[in-house]
DNA sequence: GTGCCTGCTCACGGG
DNA sequence: GAGCAGGCAC
């Protein structure tokens, strides 16, 4: 008895299969990382691959983390030598340590899509582009595919040529690509493109890697690009021991570049191919994969294949349509929680929502907040895209290295300082002319055209010495909430007093809680402030360490990709939204069979149960809109379709009777989004005077001395905190400036707060 | 240089 | 609905 007898006939082959190109087509629930993990043991246990040399590439970091814990189940001793890594981090990882060669620094920062659009906002103004012609979003746009497919700046112009749009562009590429460089910093592309650079600039390095890693496999393959087939080549080539993964009806980032001849063509760039097909389905019931199958039937242009499954019948797919979002949000929620607490079929941590954009979980996390139903929201960049978050993060950046200009000006006169927009650009283009960083130049702001601003200036270049000589024997998260008290940012939010500032604060509070986080688990080295910063401009969702929790899954489908729930609710299923009014209107039907094949991917997430949902009207961008019936839902087969619900309108009644908020619910509604931040909007409103009261009784805090005696509770008390809700002191900790308050909330568990931060509140 | 108001634009997905 | 650029008064 092995750990292999328990894979089929196909996915044995594929696990054995060690040597040389191997393609294989995986359709949904097929068992496909039950084979790439397999394999990795196999390679080491049965052939004596040393894990050192195996690398295997997943396309998201949630992917990337649930591989690397099944490959540390099985395998054991040694696994932690095994890359397992997302395409941008494996760069990010390589880069690190060669990108001298390209004449980068290897501290170099990695743009987010805000920054390049403010880098670009600028080259436009210096090549006299009027934005309001040619957006920076278009432009970025056309680099980042140009990007994709490999294309210099000086490639794309020879494209363009007679063209003068894409002329222009070409420029803006060009100048583009020469302002990262002067920050020392990369964008998303560039990570993919410097290092394909590297390895045909360094044989040697190349060549490092290549021995390094002589066993490669890649998971969703078909959501590669050109670039990353590149890559993939490049690394391979030596050893062609390169096991590739993917299903053609589940492509569905053709908009990024993803390039589906990666599949098509596999068999003929690596010769000797051997491909596998795993067509069985171990996830969903009989009606469920009948309702995904049925669905992309419907899709012309796709390879023919039949997946089945033994898995019992199961029950129909339920569909629902709703008056509006609202009355939808909240059927969800009130369903969620009678399945979990009275009928008990389910915890939590079974289910999923699933949408088709991320503007539509402020819905649903209303509602289930409301209940009090524990959830978490997987991806959704919103939170690192906060203003205070990056500019928080900027001055952390700057403390870290001067180099990037973004970050250094855009906190440059954050909080006020006097320096106006007039010197900053003038420093700026002195910068560029003399070749140096933006941070050197703001010392000859005199020199540049600014002399009057030089003394406010000298003093926020003497700041930021200043807390490069704490970082000596300051922690982190302490070297961050010192920038926040010596800079005045926190003092200027209080100050304000508005629900948004302290939505703000509580947003900081958050970056502080996730930089401790980072301090106590990093585990290869010392917590650094470069790691921290590496660690969040490549992931997007820090929050992996209450897993144990139980919580309801919420996501877009296209973060869902590669997972499985039990129960599935899958809503906004309506034409226009699902899918897209711009797939719909493109006139190009391949978009629309872009959406299908995502949606195929939605209904193959669930394993027993799916709920699929849409309303007759929703807000969409300030006025209401109505939609009929999702085009794909009409697509599944009837057979499988449950259509009888009608708890709404009961439902609704019920809901208006037992829940005292459901006026100002609407209203609340309306709020802005704020992922991390909605239950204390709620809170203001159940007790405005204690949340106010709590803010009083921090303004003054300073000192260690103030702040014991502002600490109105103890160990054992029950306390409120803002966000997290009520739950029960365990510990008070005294850290050198501030106290670590250890609580157990009743929703969300075990957390550690700073009480500086945290405005914890006796009940 | 700052603060406030207005009008415009964008509303799909990821690292 | 919300962020942002541009215009204007101080």
């Amino acid at each position: 008895m092995s750990i292999y007898d328990s894979l089929n006939n196909m996915q044995q082959e594929a696990t054995f299969h060690t040597d040389g190109p191997l393609l294989i087509l995986a359709g949904a629930g097929s068992g496909k990382t039950r084979v790439l993990t397999h394999r990795i043991v196999y390679l080491i246990e049965e052939v004596g691959v040393n894990p050192y040399n195996i690398l295997a590439i997943t396309f998201t970091n949630k992917a990337a983390g649930e591989m690397r814990e099944r490959v540390d189940q099985l395998v054991g001793f040694g696994s932690e030598a095994i890359w397992v890594s997302t395409f941008h981090s494996m760069c990010v990882r390589i880069l690190r340590r060669y990108i001298d060669r390209l004449g980068y620094e290897t501290n170099f920062t990695i743009y987010d899509s805000d920054d390049s659009k403010t880098l670009m906002k600028d080259v436009c103004k210096r090549l006299n582009i009027d934005t309001k012609m040619l957006r920076e979003k278009f432009i970025l746009g056309e680099i980042s595919r140009a990007k994709d497919e490999l294309w210099s700046p000086e490639k794309m112009r020879e494209r363009s040529a007679g063209d003068f749009q894409g002329a222009q562009i070409a420029r803006c590429y060009r100048e583009y690509q020469e302002e990262l460089k002067r920050n020392n910093a990369l964008d998303f592309d560039d990570l993919i493109v410097k290092t394909i650079e590297l390895f045909q600039k360094e044989p040697e390095v190349l060549n490092y890697y290549q021995e390094r890693f002589q066993y490669i496999m890649v998971d969703e393959y078909q959501d590669t690009n050109t670039a990353q087939f590149e890559l993939i080549s490049l690394l391979a080539k030596k050893y062609q021991n390169l096991c590739v993964v993917g299903d053609d009806d589940q492509s569905i980032y053709k908009f990024r570049g993803a390039n589906i001849k990666n599949i098509l063509n596999f068999e003929q760039v690596f010769p000797n191919t051997r491909t596998i097909k795993l067509e069985q389905n171990y996830r969903s019931t009989k009606r469920i994969l009948q309702a995904a199958n049925s669905v992309i039937a419907n899709n012309v242009g796709r390879k023919d294949k039949a997946l089945w499954t033994e898995n019992d019948e199961g029950d129909k797919v339920r569909f629902l349509q709703f008056d509006s979002a609202y009355d939808e949000a909240d059927y969800i929620a009130h369903n969620i929680k009678e399945e979990v607490m009275d009928q008990g079929n389910y915890t939590y941590s079974d289910i999923a929502c699933l949408y088709r954009t991320n503007a539509q979980s402020r819905l649903l996390e209303e509602r289930l907040m409301f209940l009090s139903v524990p959830y978490k929201i997987v991806g959704g960049v919103n939170f690192y895209q906060r203003k205070e978050i990056k500019d928080l993060l900027a001055y952390l950046k700057t403390v870290d290295s001067g180099n990037d200009e973004i970050a250094v000006r855009r906190i440059l006169n954050v909080p006020r300082r006097g320096i106006g927009a007039t010197s900053i650009s003038k420093i700026s283009d002195y910068a560029a002319q003399q070749r140096i960083t933006f941070f050197e130049a703001l010392s000859f702001a005199g020199d540049a055209g600014a002399p009057r601003a030089q003394g406010k200036i000298d003093g926020f270049i003497e700041m930021i010495h200043d807390f490069r000589k704490e970082q000596e024997f300051l922690s982190l998260h302490e070297l961050a909430t010192d920038i926040l008290e010596k800079t005045g940012y926190l003092a200027a939010l209080r100050d304000e007093k508005t629900d948004e500032a302290r939505d703000r604060i509580a947003n900081i509070e958050e970056l502080i809680n996730k930089i401790v986080d980072y301090e106590n688990n990093v585990d290869e080295e010392e917590p650094t402030l470069s790691g921290f910063l590496e660690e969040v401009a490549l992931i997007s969702d820090l929050d992996r360490l209450n897993e144990e929790d139980d919580y309801v899954t919420l996501m877009t489908v296209h973060a869902a990709k590669g997972l499985e729930f039990p129960q599935v609710y899958l809503s906004g299923m309506e034409d226009g939204l699902f899918p897209s009014y711009m797939s719909i209107t493109s006139g190009d039907e391949s978009d629309v069979e872009e959406e299908r094949r995502l949606c195929y991917v939605a209904i193959t997430r669930a394993m027993e149960s799916l709920t699929v949902s849409c309303a007759k009207s929703r807000m969409v961008n300030g006025e209401w809109r109505n939609s009929n019936i999702s085009r794909f839902v009409l697509e599944i087969d009837p057979e499988v379709v449950d259509a009888s619900g009608r708890g709404m309108a009961l439902h609704r009644r019920q809901v208006l009777e037992e829940d005292p908020l459901s006026s100002s619910a609407k209203a609340a509604f309306s709020r802005k989004p704020g992922n991390y931040t909605k239950q204390a909007s709620f809170e203001h409103r159940e007790k405005p005077a204690d949340f106010l009261a709590s803010m009083g009784v921090q303004k003054g805090m300073s000192s260690v001395n103030n702040l014991e005696e502002g600490l109105s509770y103890q160990v054992g008390d029950r306390v409120k905190h803002i966000k997290f809700g009520q739950g029960l002191v365990t510990e008070i900790k005294k850290m050198p400036k501030d106290y670590q308050v250890t609580v157990e909330f009743d929703q969300v568990g075990v957390r550690k707060l700073f009480a500086a931060f945290a405005k914890l509140k006796k009940i």
